[in-house]
DNA sequence: ATTACTAGAAGGCGAGTAT
DNA sequence: TATACTCGCCTTCTAGTAA
């Protein structure tokens, strides 16, 4: 994760709309909104320019400032974690979808301990060496989008000696009014909006024998506080 | 606003879902969630409940954390600024409400320099010494609700030797058709959510011919990026 | 196992200043 | 006016360890 400090610099910067576009500042004024000196501010510019969380485009004395895609990455995820906790979602979810077949890496992550580990222990269930690719229906989008505001388990990434492994956040759910599982949504999506993989203790396919194209429903409990 | 570090720990707390009722924690675990070691992770604990940020119950071995209602505050301030940036109000908005008489405490605030200026220079318009207090009518409190994802100008808070002046979020809006103003919505809020003021170069009162019970259209247009 | 203290190390801060 | 460098101080970290 980002280092605290350029994390609030950030968010500060979108406070002052540079997420839609370049925004004019000075460095004496970034500082005042920081709450901290014109020098630091301007090491706060110079070190997320470097990390390419924002563009600068300096014309002597004013500068203008932008923050990038990657810089919105950290911030939206940030808003993804903090959104159950303030839009309570209240109401039970159900979602649509249909059966499809991934490119079936999904048996290759699970099986993995880094991930295994973390599955077992937060969402109390070993889960079956497999991902239940899903596509949701037209008329299920919205639901899809109700999704985040439900509360989630956070998934760690974490890194052996050759890569990294990214994080995810998983919503408890049940499959087909019967399986109890969890969506896994990846923190970098590699797949479009209307695509949600589902993960259970059992192999989905088999138990509630699915074959592609089959029509199945995927219910979100709301927050149990 | 609170020290970056202490902002961050709260907010890995939410993402343990902390905001809704106790979670166990060790301090290990903690450290591990911040990239940081235990002995720090302890402190951090020890810090956020010497500001009440959180509540502790410590039975010897385990302990279980909560967030109070403060620490709930500083992460819903962090919320609401980032959600025009993640959710991209596309469309114009149109709020009803009645005129009623408020405390008249408006004049006060507006006329104070610590404001004033801010207003001048954020909003583009030296603001009348008053404020139109209005309540949301029933139909439009979906599109009071829906305000919070447009983008607004931020309001810093400050302080002269006497007190603190609380800061407030600024939503551009044109009142009755006609006034260019804003909505002004103190982040520490004593109405009700039903209640907004508004402010305009201009007496709204008079200029648009108002009397306590009135109704006005308050438009908000979308995010223009 | 925990939590949290103390002490030394590391890193971040603002002052001063060059450009 | 700006931005951003170096320097020395001071805050904050981790290690070690007590309870």
């Amino acid at each position: 994760m980002l280092k605290p400090t350029l994390l609030i610099a950030l968010y500060k910067l979108a406070e002052l709309g540079a997420y839609a576009q370049e925004v004019s500042l000075s460095t004496g004024a970034f500082a005042k909104g920081l709450g901290l000196s014109q020098q630091t501010a301007s090491r706060r510019l110079i070190e997320m320019e470097r990390l390419r969380l924002i563009e600068r485009s300096i014309d002597g004395k004013a500068q203008r400032v932008r923050i990038t895609r990657v810089g919105l990455n950290s911030l939206s995820e940030m808003y993804k974690t903090l959104k159950p906790a303030f839009e309570g979602a209240k109401q039970e979810l159900t979602i649509k979808a249909t059966v499809f077949s991934g490119l079936s890496e999904g048996s290759y992550y699970m099986s993995m301990e880094g991930y295994r580990k973390q599955f077992k222990s937060k969402l109390g269930f070993d889960p079956f060496p497999g991902t239940l690719n899903l596509r949701v229906t037209k008329d299920s989008m919205i639901q899809r989008r109700e999704l985040e505001s439900h509360p989630f388990v956070n998934i760690d990434g974490f890194a052996d000696k050759d890569r990294t492994y990214g994080g995810a956040r998983c919503y408890p759910v049940v499959v087909g009014r019967k399986v109890h599982g969890a969506i896994v949504m990846p923190i970098r999506a590699h797949y479009g909006e209307d695509v949600i993989e589902v993960i259970a203790p059992e192999n989905l396919r088999r138990k509630l024998k699915l074959q592609d194209g089959d029509l199945v429903e995927v219910q979100v409990s709301p927050a149990t506080s």
